[in-house]
DNA sequence: ATTTGTATTATGTCATACATATTATGATAT
DNA sequence: ATATCATAATATGTATGACATAATACAAAT
């Protein structure tokens, strides 16, 4: 009986699952990259060994993730993936878990916090310009109060991604609006963010954010977003200790 | 010929495309989450008047998202999309171009300098003292210089993603390591770190950062993690420069 | 009660045919 | 000769029907 464990499980995988494999072997045996053309589906299921179907199959999950172009009705080459879009799909917060929100909640304050490098490399004038507008028209309909209106949150916090140049890290972002929303809105009904208190009696607004972005440095600005998230940190770290 | 302005591109979906979106908007009127099971392949074919090939395509797709797990032979059941697991089959260096890595690269350093207060608010002891013996074994083979051998690197930054407590943070590093590997690589070969001149003359370690997450705050943590990645902060934005 | 056989079921795989869009090529008209 | 229009060739897209296979439940057997 304890014999039994010298068996090894026998591979349980699917045919098509074989051919994803050996179809990206094949990519890197022949050197091939980003625009170069690939064998037609028939002569990969002919020289595989296997139907058409599975051949398809394979191909149609390489071509999910990004790894391949179908030119309609003309052939199929390789692409380069694209890191992002893969998640756009599915970044739908009614699909994910509470858990998963929350991380990625926490992960849009962590990029948010180390971000600030970037934007000091990176901006311009006319951005700044850009910058000073939308806190203007958030300022002529805000009360003074710590709490906007969620587009001008987005408006504002938007602008700065885009300032940091990074493509992968703006579009990053764009997924995790929905997230940010969703949760924004469940957290802004628990409590009232207008009420809330800030440690050292005032909180940071996106004016002084602006301000310190144009004369500040990198280090100072990092303290003043800390502590425009503070209501978010608070509400995290309580959250998870209670 | 100003009036073809006005005509909008008819849908060029293929019916996959359709039958896929038809699918996700399914699931939402049912309110459909996961675990929940979903009708079979037929059942979707004659409902939407199209052949089990179409359904059967645009299911794969969602499978290969991760929306759907299939039980083999049993049924199909909703399932919690693994966000990170997509990029992983596809997080290949010599697939990417060199500006999403570079974008990549990047993020990498914005979420080390972001995650400070996460750190601070998780960490234990029993964490700090791994740290410890991490940072000990390093120093048991270093010279003293800048320079690590690149596994000591992974070591200690990875378990500060560990301490963070957030599991997406932490996988979402585990993929981009590849690509931090593959820059690393190709920027050492550029110049000497062991030359590398730190602006305050001294070069922050893992043993200081280890002793700041010890008795410092996020504040002084993230001015030390900022010079601890002093060299490649130089690195990227000279580059971009010139 | 545990094991073993059996029917059922939904997915996995195969084969074939036809539809459709793209492109190239050649035919036609001005 | 240039531009426009048919035509054919090609590879993917879609449809259909069939059978294989694995998971499960339940009956049968010891």
């Amino acid at each position: 009986m304890e014999r039994l464990k010298k068996l090894k499980p026998v591979d349980t995988l699917s045919l098509v699952d074989k051919v994803e494999l050996r179809l990206l072997e094949f990519f890197k045996e022949n050197n091939l990259g980003p625009g170069d053309p690939i064998p037609k589906e028939l002569d990969f299921a002919t020289n595989l060994g296997v139907s058409r179907t599975v051949v398809r199959e394979a191909l149609l999950r390489l071509r999910t993730l990004g790894l391949i172009e179908s030119k309609k009705h003309r052939g199929m080459i390789l692409k380069q993936p694209d890191i992002i879009n893969n998640f756009e799909r599915i970044m739908d917060p009614t699909l994910l878990g509470t858990k998963t929100l929350k991380n990625l909640f926490e992960l849009r304050m962590i990029l948010e916090m180390g971000m600030a490098d970037f934007l000091f490399e990176h901006k311009t004038q006319k951005e700044l310009d850009e910058l000073e507008e939308i806190v203007e028209a958030e300022e002529a309909t805000s009360t003074g109060k710590a709490r906007f209106s969620l587009d001008k949150e987005v408006a504002f916090h938007g602008k700065l991604y885009q300032i940091s140049k990074n493509d992968t890290l703006q579009r990053f972002q764009g997924l995790l609006l929905p997230v940010f929303e969703y949760v924004y809105l469940k957290e802004t009904k628990d409590r009232d963010l207008d009420e809330y208190h800030y440690t050292k009696g005032t909180f940071v607004t996106h004016r002084m954010l602006l301000d310190n972005l144009k004369v500040g440095t990198p280090e100072t600005f990092r303290n003043a977003m800390r502590r425009h998230l503070e209501p978010h940190f608070d509400h995290i770290f309580k959250n998870g200790k209670k």
